[in-house]
DNA sequence: ATTGGCACTTGTTTTATCTAAGTGCTAATT
DNA sequence: AATTAGCACTTAGATAAAACAAGTGCCAAT
C-alpha cells in the first residue's frame, strides 16, 4: 500500500460516508490530479486486495468491512473533533450542577441528535460498591420491604410476603446481624459471605433460619443482578440514514432496537479491561450485520458502564471516535476536580 | 338506520378490519341475499350519512371515524371473548405466585403478541398510599440518601449533597420529627403538611432549617412526581399492520412510539373517575390521527394505572375490548380472594 | 505509468398499455 | 316503491418497452 493508494482508499471511504452513494472514478480524479482511467486502475487493485467492492458490474465502489477496518486503524485522524461538536459537549460539562452520570447521558443524547445515530448509555453498579446498610421495613404482619444501600449511595429495594410462621422480629434481628458483620463487604461478595459467615450464626439464634436466610439472599442477589440502567437515545434517528429507506431493512432494525435486553447485551459483551475506544464493524457488532458499534468504557464514582453509538457501517467514524474521546477527557478532568 | 343498514355497516366494518382492503358491493351481496346493485344503493346512503368513505371515485368503501364510532357504540358484541384468547389470559392469572401488577404486564404482552398491536401498562403509585417511614442514610459527611417508604411498600430514594454548614445529625433529627408527625399522611398531602405542620416545629429546633426543609421537600416531591412506571410491549408489532407498509407512515409512527413521555401522556390524559373501557379513534387519541387507543383504568393494592392498546383505526375493537374486559374481571376476582 | 476513447452493463426513470375491481346511473322487473 | 341487470366510466396497480445516467474494463497511444 503506497501513499497514493492509501489516500485513494481514504477518499473513497470518506466520500461514501458523506454521500452514501457508490464512489466512481470521475468524481475522484480531479482531487488526485490524474485521469479517471488511472483511478480506475488503482481501484481495480484496491478491489483485488479486498478493501472495496462493487454492487454490480458497472457500479462505483463501496468500502468493504476490511476497507473500513483498514480505514479506522490506519487512515482516519481520530483526534480531530470539530469546533461545533466540541462546543455542544463542552456546554454540558460546563454545568457543574449536573451529576456526572447525567452529564454522560446528556452527551449521548446530543450525539444522537446531531449525528442521526442511536446512542446507548449502559450504567452498571460498580463492583467497588460495598454494603453500607440493609434495612427492613414492615408493611404489615406478613409483608416487608428490604432496602439495601451501598457506600456509593446506590439503593435497591425488594418486597416480600413472609409465611405466618415467621416472626418479623426475627428478620429484623437478622438484618442487624448482617449490618454488624457485613458492612464494608464488596456488594458482589455479600452473597458468599452471607452463606459462609452469617448463616452459621443465625442458625443458632433464629427459628426457621433457612427461610429467613433466603429472604436476604434473594434481596442481595436481586441487587447484584438488577444493577444496570440503560438509556437509549434516538432509536428512530437511525432510520433517517439512507440505508433505511428500504422498508424490510427498516423493520428488521426497528425490531432489534426495540429489544432492550439485546442492546444491553451487545453493549457490555466482551468488555474486558480494555479502556480504549472499540469499533465493531458489521458482523463484529454481534448486533446486526449492517451496523457499526463504537464503544467506550467509563468509570465514575460508584458506577462503571459503557457508552456506545450504533450507526450504519458507513458511519462517521472520525467524528464519533473524537467525540467519545473528548467525553472521556472531560470526565477525567471533572473527576480530578472532585478529587476522586 | 333500519336493521339491514345496521347489519350492512357492521359487515363493512368487520370485513375491513379483517382484510384491510376497501369493501366492495359484490363481496357483500351473497351474505345479504340481494344483488350487488341493492348493496350499492344502501352504501350510497351510508356514505351520505357519513359512516363510510371512498378512497377514490371507483374504490370500495372504508369506514369513516364516525362509522367506527357508531360501530363500537351500537353494533359490536363486546362481551364475546374467544376461547383461545381467554385461555391465554387465564393461564397468567392461574399462576398465583405472580403479583397482580406483574400479571397485568404479562397480559398486555400477550395481547400485543397475539394481535400485533402495541400495548401499554402505565402504573402510578396510587394516591391512597400513605407515608410509612422516611429514612436518612449518611454516605459520607457531605452526602446522604433519603429513603421514602409508603404503607403499600413502595420505596423511592434520592441522594443529596449537603452544604458543610449543616450537621447531618440535624437532618436525621428532622427525619425523626417527620416520622413522628406525618406517618399515615396520604403521600400527596405530605408536602403540604411538611410546610404547614413540620416547618414551624423544626424552625425552633434546627439550625438553618430552611435548607433542611428543602431537602425533605424535594425528596417527597420527587416521590410524587416520579411515581409512574411504564411498560410498552410490541412497539414494532404494530409495524406488521398493512397500514405501515408505507415508509413515511412507518417512520412517523416509529418516532411517536419512541417517545415514552408522549405515550405516558396520552395513556393518562383525560382520565377522570371513569371506570369503563374508553375508545379513542383517530384524532381523539391525541396521539396520532391514524391510530385508535383503547384504554381501561385499573386499581390494585397501592397502585392505580391504565392499560391501553394502540392499534390502527382498523383495529379489532371487539377482540381488544373483550380481552380488557376479561382482565378486569379477573383482577376483581383475584382481589376478592386476597381480601382487599 | 498514464491517458483518451469506446463498447458494454446495469440501475433508474419515464411513458405507454393493459387489467381488475368497483362505482353510478338508467331502464326494466317484481 | 324496492330491486335488479346491464353498461359506461374511473382509478390503482401491474407489466413492458424505451430512454437515460453513471460507471466499468480494456485497448491502443502517449
Amino acid at each position: 500500500m503506497d501513499e497514493r493508494r492509501n489516500n485513494l482508499l481514504k477518499e473513497i471511504v470518506e466520500t461514501y460516508i458523506k454521500t452514501a452513494k457508490p464512489v466512481g472514478s470521475k468524481a475522484l480524479c480531479c482531487q488526485f490530479d490524474c485521469s479517471s482511467a488511472t483511478i480506475r486502475n488503482e481501484m481495480a487493485n484496491l478491489e483485488e486486495l479486498g478493501y472495496i467492492e462493487k454492487n454490480h458490474i458497472s457500479s462505483g465502489r463501496v468500502p468493504s468491512e476490511k476497507g473500513y477496518r483498514y480505514y479506522v486503524e490506519n487512515l482516519m485522524e481520530a483526534e480531530k473533533i470539530t469546533g461545533s461538536d466540541m462546543l455542544k459537549l463542552q456546554k454540558i460539562f460546563a454545568n457543574h450542577e449536573l451529576k456526572l452520570s447525567d452529564a454522560i447521558t446528556k452527551c449521548m443524547e446530543i450525539i444522537s441528535d446531531i449525528t442521526n445515530y442511536t446512542s446507548v448509555v449502559l450504567g452498571k453498579n460498580s463492583s467497588d460498591n460495598a454494603l453500607l446498610q440493609v434495612n427492613i421495613i414492615a408493611i404489615s404482619e406478613k409483608e416487608l420491604v428490604a432496602i439495601v444501600c451501598t457506600d456509593k449511595g446506590i439503593v435497591e429495594n425488594k418486597a416480600f410476603t413472609i409465611p405466618s410462621t415467621i416472626n418479623i422480629n426475627e428478620i429484623i434481628k437478622t438484618s442487624e446481624i448482617i449490618n454488624k458483620m457485613l458492612v464494608g463487604t464488596p456488594i458482589n461478595e455479600v452473597s458468599r459471605r452471607l452463606e459462609l459467615d452469617v448463616k452459621p450464626i443465625i442458625k443458632k439464634q433464629i427459628h426457621q433460619y433457612e427461610t429467613v436466610y433466603n429472604i436476604f439472599y434473594s434481596a442481595f442477589n436481586d441487587f447484584v443482578n438488577n444493577n444496570s440502567n440503560i438509556h437509549i437515545s434516538g432509536r428512530t434517528k437511525l432510520f433517517e440514514q439512507p440505508e433505511y429507506n428500504d422498508i424490510t431493512e427498516l423493520k428488521r432494525l426497528a425490531n432489534k432496537l426495540d429489544d432492550v435486553k439485546f442492546i444491553e447485551k451487545v453493549s457490555s459483551k466482551d468488555i474486558g479491561d480494555e479502556n480504549e475506544i472499540k469499533i465493531y464493524i458489521g458482523d463484529e457488532s454481534k448486533f446486526d450485520p449492517n451496523v457499526t458499534i463504537i464503544r467506550k468504557k467509563y468509570h465514575i464514582n460508584g458506577e462503571e458502564g459503557t457508552i456506545a453509538v450504533i450507526g450504519p457501517k458507513r458511519m462517521d467514524y472520525q467524528r464519533i471516535v473524537s467525540m467519545l474521546d473528548y467525553i472521556d477527557k472531560k470526565l477525567d478532568s471533572r473527576k480530578e476536580e472532585n478529587g476522586n
